[in-house]
DNA sequence: ACGTGGCTCG
C-alpha cells in the first residue's frame, strides 16, 4: 500500500478507531479510500471485524470488488457479519459466481450458518440455477431456517425465478404463519406465470385469514384483473387500496391500476386516475399510449404522446414501439415516417421489440420496401421480427418472398411459433396456393411439434373456401379436435357466401348464434348471402331478428391521410362531411375498380356493389400530430 | 458493517 504525496488524515492514536469510523462518510474517492486503509493498517486497527468490513464495504459502493476483497482477506479473524458484506457485496455487483465458493470457505471456518447468509446465496442462486437453489434450500432446512422470516420469502421468490412454481408452492404451504410477504411474493410468481386466477385465490385466502396486503401483493391483483378484465372487482380494489393507504406515492401500484382499467376498457376510469397522478412517470406515460394504440385509439395515443412529450418526459424504445403500433393502426405513413424521424433525430436507441414494431408500421402502412430496408438492417432478430417481416409480404401478396423468408429463417435456425404459422397459411390462403398451404398445416405439427388452433384452422377453412372446397372445409371441421371458435365457422360463413350456398349459411350462422359472441357481424353476413342469392325474404327476417335482439353493426373504419391531414372513414349517416372531392374519387375507383375486377373472384363482384351502397360513409378530419 | 418485492412494448 503506497500512500499518496498529500496526506489527507491525521496521524491517528490507534486506540481511538472510533475517529477513522467517522471517517468514511468522507471518502468520496478511491484515493481517499486507499488512504483510509492505510491508516487502518499502521494502527493494526484492521483486526477489528468492524472497521475491516465497512472499507470492504465502501470498496464495493465505489465498484472496486478487488480491493474489498483484499481488506476482508488482511482480516486475521472474520466474524459471520465480515463474512456476509462480502456475500452482500458480491451480490450487489452481480458477481454471483464468486458467491457461493465465498460460503463454501465460511462454512469450512463455522459449524454454523445464519439467516443472513442464507438470503444472500439464496438471491445468487436465484441467478444461477435451479440445481444450486435446491442445494442451498437443503442448507436452510438442516438448519432448521427454512421457515425463517426472511428466508422463505426468499426461497419462494428463487423458484418461481428459476421456473418452478410446485418448490415455490411448497415452501409457500410450509410457511406456519402467512405475512404479507410471503402471499406477495406467491402472488408474484403465479403472476408471472400468468396465472391469474391463483392470484386472486391467495388474494382471497389472505382476506379470510387476515393478512394484510402489501404493495407487491396489490400490483400483482391489480394486474390479475386486468388480464382478467375484470374491472369492476378492480374497482373494489383499487377502494381498497385507497383504504389500506397503498395508493400514495406508489407509482408501481398505480400505474398497475391504470393499466388494469385499460385492459378492461374502463378508459374512462383510467383517464380519471391518469388526470389525478401527482407524478407521471415515464411508464404511466407509456402504458397510456400503449393500450389507447392496443385498443385502436390511435390517434389519441399519438396525442397523448404529445402531451407526454410537452411535459419534457424523454420517450425509450417500450414508448416508441406504441407510438409505432398507433400509427400503424392509423395506416399513416406520414405519421410512422414522423416517428422514425423523431427517433433518429433524437438518437433514441431502439431494441429489438421496437425495430420489430418499426418495421411492421412501414410493412402495414404499405411501405414493404421500407420495412424490408429496416427488417435487413436490424443486428439481431428474434422469431417475432421474422414473423412480422413474413406477415408484411403476405399482407402485400408477395407468397413466393413469404416462402423465401421462410426458408431463410430455418437457415438461420429460428424456430417458427404458433402466429408464425397463421401468417403462412394465410399469406398463402389468400393467394389461393391450396396444395401449399395442405403442405404447411402438416408441417406444422409433424416438424415443430405445434398444435394447431381456432386461428390455423379459420386459415385453412378459408383456404378451402376461397378455392370452392366446400366440402373439404367441412371435413376438416368436422375432425378438428378442439371446439371450432366463430372465427372458424366466420371463415366457413365466408365462403359461403362467395359461393353462394344459402342453405348451408344458414346452418353455419345458427352454429355462431349458439356461440356465445357478438352475433350482429353474423346477421349481416348472413343477410348479405341472401341478398346475394336473391332471397329477399330471408333478407328481411334477417334485418326483423337483427332489430328484435337490438342487434348494432360493429362499427368499422379506415383511415388514409392526404396533405398531413388523417382522414377517418365510418360508418355514419352524417354524410355532410364528406368532402366532394373525395366522393367524386370513390366513384370514380369503384368503377375502375369493377372494370379490371380488382376482386380476386369473379364470385365475389357483388361485394363492390355492397361497398357502394354502403356510401352513407362518413368522414372525419384530423390533422397529422407532429413531433 | 449484512437480509424479503412492484409498472409499460412486438
Amino acid at each position: 500500500m503506497t500512500l499518496g504525496t498529500r496526506r489527507l488524515f491525521p496521524t491517528i492514536d490507534a486506540s481511538k478507531s472510533v475517529d477513522l469510523h467517522s471517517l468514511f462518510p468522507h471518502c468520496n474517492s478511491l484515493r481517499h479510500l486507499q488512504q483510509l486503509h492505510a491508516q487502518i493498517l499502521i494502527h493494526g486497527i484492521h483486526l477489528s471485524n468492524l472497521l475491516g468490513s465497512k472499507l470492504a464495504d465502501s470498496y464495493f459502493a465505489s465498484g472496486h470488488s478487488h480491493y474489498a476483497r483484499q481488506a476482508f482477506d488482511q482480516m486475521p479473524s472474520k466474524n459471520p457479519q465480515s463474512w456476509n458484506t462480502m456475500l452482500s457485496g458480491y451480490l450487489n455487483t452481480n458477481t454471483f459466481s464468486e458467491i457461493l465458493p465465498l460460503y463454501q470457505l465460511y462454512r469450512a471456518e463455522n459449524q454454523n450458518t445464519n439467516s443472513y447468509s442464507l438470503v444472500f446465496i439464496i438471491r445468487a442462486c436465484t441467478k444461477l440455477s435451479l440445481k444450486e437453489g435446491k442445494s442451498i434450500h437443503s442448507e436452510a432446512i438442516k438448519f432448521g431456517l427454512e421457515t425463517n422470516t426472511y428466508v422463505s420469502p426468499s426461497l419462494i421468490n428463487m423458484y418461481h425465478e428459476l421456473g418452478s412454481l410446485e418448490d415455490a408452492e411448497k415452501v409457500f404451504k410450509q410457511a406456519p404463519l402467512l405475512n404479507p410477504t410471503i402471499c406477495g411474493l406467491m402472488m408474484k410468481g403465479y403472476s408471472k406465470a400468468s396465472m391469474d386466477l391463483e392470484v386472486v385465490e391467495c388474494f382471497d385466502k389472505m382476506k379470510e385469514l387476515r393478512v394484510q396486503l402489501n404493495p407487491c401483493a396489490a400490483v400483482c391483483l391489480a394486474r390479475a384483473f386486468g388480464n382478467l378484465a375484470a374491472a369492476k372487482q378492480g374497482r373494489a380494489i383499487h377502494a381498497l387500496f385507497i383504504k389500506s393507504a397503498l395508493m400514495a406515492s406508489n407509482v408501481y401500484l398505480q400505474t398497475s391500476l391504470l393499466d388494469m382499467y385499460m385492459k378492461s376498457g374502463f378508459i374512462e376510469c383510467a383517464h380519471k386516475l391518469f388526470g389525478e397522478l401527482p407524478c407521471k412517470d415515464i411508464v404511466s406515460w407509456s402504458t397510456m399510449v400503449a393500450r389507447l394504440a392496443q385498443c385502436g385509439r390511435g390517434y389519441e395515443s399519438l396525442l397523448t404522446f404529445q402531451g407526454m412529450l410537452e411535459e419534457s418526459i424523454i420517450p425509450n424504445a417500450v414508448t416508441l414501439s406504441s407510438v409505432l403500433l398507433a400509427c400503424s393502426h392509423l395506416g399513416s405513413l406520414l405519421q410512422g415516417k414522423s416517428t422514425h424521424g423523431y427517433i433518429l433525430r433524437h438518437g433514441i436507441e431502439l431494441d429489438i421489440v421496437a425495430y420489430t414494431a418499426l418495421l411492421d408500421m412501414y410493412a402495414k402502412c404499405g411501405s414493404i420496401d421500407m420495412a424490408y430496408k429496416v427488417f435487413d438492417q436490424m443486428q439481431q432478430r428474434n422469431i417475432f421480427t421474422w414473423t412480422a417481416m413474413i406477415g408484411g409480404f403476405g399482407m402485400h401478396g408477395m407468397v413466393s418472398r413469404v416462402l423465401d423468408l421462410f426458408h431463410q429463417m430455418r437457415l438461420v435456425n429460428e424456430m417458427p411459433n404458433s402466429v408464425t404459422f397463421v401468417s403462412l397459411l394465410s399469406a398463402l390462403s389468400h393467394s389461393g396456393s391450396v396444395q401449399k398451404g395442405i403442405e404447411c398445416f402438416k408441417s406444422m405439427n409433424r416438424d415443430y411439434g405445434l398444435s394447431a388452433t381456432n386461428e390455423h384452422y379459420s386459415c385453412m377453412v378459408d383456404l378451402f373456401g376461397r378455392a370452392g372446397l366446400i366440402e373439404e372445409a367441412e371435413t376438416l371441421i368436422k375432425n378438428m379436435p378442439i371446439e371450432p371458435s366463430a372465427s372458424v365457422w366466420g371463415a366457413l360463413l365466408g365462403a359461403c357466401r362467395i359461393h353462394k350456398h344459402g342453405e348451408l349459411a344458414e346452418q353455419v350462422a345458427n352454429k355462431l348464434f349458439a356461440l356465445d359472441h357478438d352475433m350482429s357481424d353474423t346477421h349481416v353476413l348472413l343477410s348479405n348471402i341472401y341478398g346475394a342469392s336473391e332471397t329477399w325474404e330471408m333478407v328481411k327476417k334477417t334485418r326483423e331478428k337483427m332489430n328484435e335482439r337490438d342487434l348494432q353493426k360493429t362499427l368499422g373504419f379506415s383511415s388514409i391521410e392526404v396533405d398531413k391531414k388523417v382522414y377517418v372513414f365510418g360508418v355514419c349517416d352524417t354524410s355532410k362531411s364528406w368532402d366532394s372531392r373525395i366522393a367524386g374519387l370513390w366513384n370514380v375507383l369503384s368503377i375502375h375498380m369493377k372494370e379490371i375486377s380488382f376482386i380476386d373472384f369473379q364470385s365475389r363482384e357483388n361485394d363492390v356493389d355492397e361497398v357502394i351502397e354502403e356510401i352513407v360513409y362518413g368522414c372525419t378530419q384530423k390533422f397529422a400530430i407532429t413531433f
